[in-house]
DNA sequence: TTGTGGTTTGGAAGCGCTTTCTTTATGAAT
DNA sequence: ATTCATAAAGAAAGCGCTTCCAAACCACAA
């Protein structure tokens, strides 16, 4: 009934080769002819043979698992993160063991008990003010540690340039008449995790703003924390102090969905009294016209697990720095005449 | 110089015994004698021993790996089921494969990917609505299920009584004067996620204040998502509606914080003006003085670890519900004689 | 043809454990 | 003391894979 999954054994002699063989198509090495490597695969396909991880673990010598340490919080943005890290990952057929942040004050203890059993040959961090933590002397920092969505000179890092995107966001906006407002993101999880990226972005706006002459007074800026709602206060703080038209570059799609919302209970024009300006790019932005700086989290991702595989595979050199920069996307929320929105 | 984890046969000549005797020290075979067993762990312990996991799960023909799929969300309550699965969990020497519930939507594709990997021997699933896509045939279902934090008649079930907590909450509350206001948490990740707990809370609330010839008008309810500035808001929204002193029953510690925090703002004096309960019982609330009602969440998750480990050793009873009872824990915030608080 | 060096391949050994089978010790009953 | 059932322990046979080594094969030059 329950059949057995079919193991190395019958592939190979389906194939007519020796386990050997199968074993280094396998593990994509050069050494098998073209068509030796077909015979091979095909008898795979057939059998619906998928190959055992705990006895290539316990055969090779290594986990073929890295940790992921991550605040996962339900986000689009980690879910496209975590996305981009695991097709790399599943490419070379190494699995992901997951740390989530789920409280900073818990993770070393956390990191430790279960990295242990997991004995996992690296670690892809990525948090804003976790790094920190890395060089102490808990961690299983033997092993490679590659930063994503973060940077520090200590490790190779893939990391987004927040504080260009923010001067995108104003050389964009500039153009339109207005005031210039901004809300920024200030997530705090616990003292450990200082989330900066909120701060990069606003920080570069200003700058983005005084090169285009014009300027951003603190309190046309709103810190609010990584919610829908945040960008309804937002909105509503902003309309206390003035008068549309307003040009605000929130700082990430979530927060102008909540602008967005508001300023449909206010019934204010978007593109118009109000210019709305997001930051991630995720994929609803397009259905509600939203002009975002769209992120390549997944790519991010990706050259993080990228980097992390070459460490783990022997390479020694010194850190490496991939620095990522968002494309600006233009929609009806900054444009007026709705016939170039998409 | 990187001298290797010891085996189970270092074990074995240390202790003067043979492999199959330290094996079944390992897995707590009943057929060692005491003796015996004290001089292997004795050995054991001297050479630092940890078994390898990986070749446990070759030999064994098991993963002792158990998926537990649960919408982490940085929260002190997953953090503290986490911590009373794994305990349990550990003890066994299984593992825990985690599927955070980024997005509903990509929740089936990414199951599939990693649970395939996996290979696990049963699932623990914490989420409201999500018991909903189990019986779909693309879940790894021939293996066995257990529900935490949610109940379905279908499979094993630890979870919490909200609703009598509800009614808990309206017992105390009820003895206080002033009107009663309550803030309920309606957290959507998704269309899929319905969260029917926050609701729950609330309906056994307005039961228990109907039975102590109470009322709690609609008018009385704040509906907010998990955040520290819900309460806030709700309870600025109270102060619209009527005037202190506030009887508040708050869904959950987190919006009892908010209220807490935009009391003070106010001057509100807590325990008098604004008598404040919240839900929960994490660990932070006795500092601030908040009488809350505690749930016993760790041992919740510890007991869905522990029936799901019957399961998979092969328990075929009917499914079983396990409720579990928060505790009221009185403090300043419903006091007014301080001298109560602890 | 024979040889040479490189490329492909088969298969055995071994990874660290579980489990079964067997042997040996234990001890209660005769 | 002898027997027989039972408990405890050892040894060996895998689990499904990687890797190493030696054998087979190949193309081409001498």
């Amino acid at each position: 009934m329950a059949k057995r999954k079919p193991t190395i054994h019958e592939v190979a002699h389906l194939a007519k080769v020796g386990i050997g063989t199968v074993s280094r198509v396998l593990n994509n090495h050069p050494s098998v002819r073209p068509e030796t490597r077909n015979r091979v695969l095909t008898a795979m396909a057939n059998l619906g043979y998928s190959p055992n991880p705990h006895a290539r673990r316990v055969a090779g010598g290594k986990s073929y698992t890295v940790s992921l340490v991550l605040p996962v919080a339900s986000t689009e943005f980690y879910s496209r993160l975590l996305e981009g890290i695991e097709h790399i990952l599943a490419e070379e057929r190494y699995e992901i063991a997951l740390f989530p942040i789920l409280s900073p004050s818990r993770l070393e203890r956390y990191l430790e008990s279960r990295s242990l059993a997991y004995q996992t040959d690296g670690l892809l961090v990525s948090s804003q003010g976790l790094a920190h933590l890395l060089p102490n002397q808990k961690f299983p920092t033997e092993r490679p540690v590659v930063l994503v969505d973060a940077y520090s000179p200590r490790y190779d890092s893939a990391f987004m340039d927040n504080r260009l995107g923010g001067q995108m966001a104003a050389l964009h906006l500039a153009q339109f008449p207005g005031a210039m407002f901004a809300i920024q993101v200030q997530e705090e999880l616990d003292e450990v995790l200082k989330n900066t990226v909120g701060q990069e972005r606003i920080e570069g706006f200003r700058e983005g703003l005084k090169k285009a002459g014009k300027s951003l007074p603190s309190s046309h800026v709103f810190v609010s924390r990584f919610s829908a709602e945040g960008g309804r206060l937002a909105l509503q703080h902003f309309l206390r102090l003035s008068k549309p038209p307003f040009n605000i570059f929130a700082g990430a799609d979530l927060l102008a969905l909540g602008v967005l919302e508001e300023a449909e209970r206010q019934g204010l024009k978007i593109g118009e009294e109000v210019r709305l300006l997001g930051f991630d790019g995720h994929p609803w932005t397009a259905a509600k016209g939203l002009s975002t700086l769209a992120q390549p989290i997944e790519e991010m991702g990706a050259e993080a697990a990228r980097m992390l595989l070459e460490r783990i595979r022997g390479y020694k050199g010194s850190p490496r720095a991939r620095r990522f920069e968002p494309t600006l996307v233009v929609r009806s929320s900054t444009q007026t005449r709705s016939v170039y929105a998409d």
